[in-house]
DNA sequence: TTAATATATAAGCATATAATTATATTGTTT
DNA sequence: AAACAATATAATTATATGCTTATATATTAA
């Protein structure tokens, strides 16, 4: 695994996003699984706008890419970030969220018709 | 080298407590060396009370320790911490303080002379 | 015991953060 | 084109954060 330094400012920034319970859950969530807003929004007890400048935030240091597939946006981890190795060292300290991937897989949001 | 787990909530903690660019070349120095206030007032530009402000919330977490000895009080980071682990893959990332040390070294506030 | 040094705590203040509600934008479906 | 659905942005607000100055505490030295 590569583990290139970062830049203590740099650096900084990322824990810093890091340091918010639903960022860090979001990322974690990341690391299993690309989502769509309106998947997280099964899994956060927050208004969509909420949401969505979380993930604002972790699009704009470059962690998280986001790809429009029809009417839903998917996020995902951007491994291509020169910041992927710290998250990926630090989510390995994080549990895995199993309860948040079931919970979105048994919503399934976007899927409007049970078809 | 041990990585267990620790629980989102108190991850996102200590990722808030390094997401500020001063504690966290704090705990970078501290992973080479114990240091006390005196000498993070050499190497940082702020006031007294904020360093230790910074060393309280570090130890708050138990990330740090603290040793008095004689009128200074030494602080180094506390390796039995279950969230040491987490400290440790975090900086691997982060640039080593050489300068910072050199010039703890070289100013070297303990010694009041020059004996 | 008085002065000096090292560190901690308290109070105050300016800025940052995370949430909310309201509204705009973009794409889909009819 | 009109209505609807998913997401983003803007404005607002309450709270948290990080700094400062002033003061307290504890240790050492004179």
């Amino acid at each position: 695994m590569l583990k290139s330094t970062v830049g203590i400012e740099r650096a900084a920034s990322v824990l810093k996003l890091l340091g918010d319970k639903t960022r860090l859950t979001m990322v974690a969530i990341l690391k299993q699984r690309e989502c769509c807003v309106c998947e997280f929004l099964e899994v956060f007890d927050m208004s969509q706008p909420s949401i969505s400048q979380h993930l604002r935030k972790l699009k704009d240091l470059g962690l998280v890419k986001e790809e429009r597939r029809g009417q839903w946006i998917y996020y995902s981890l951007n491994s291509q970030s020169d910041l992927y190795g710290l998250i990926e060292d630090v989510l390995v300290h994080v549990p895995v969220q199993t309860e948040k991937i079931k919970q979105i897989e048994k919503s399934n949001p976007t899927l409007r018709c049970g078809c």
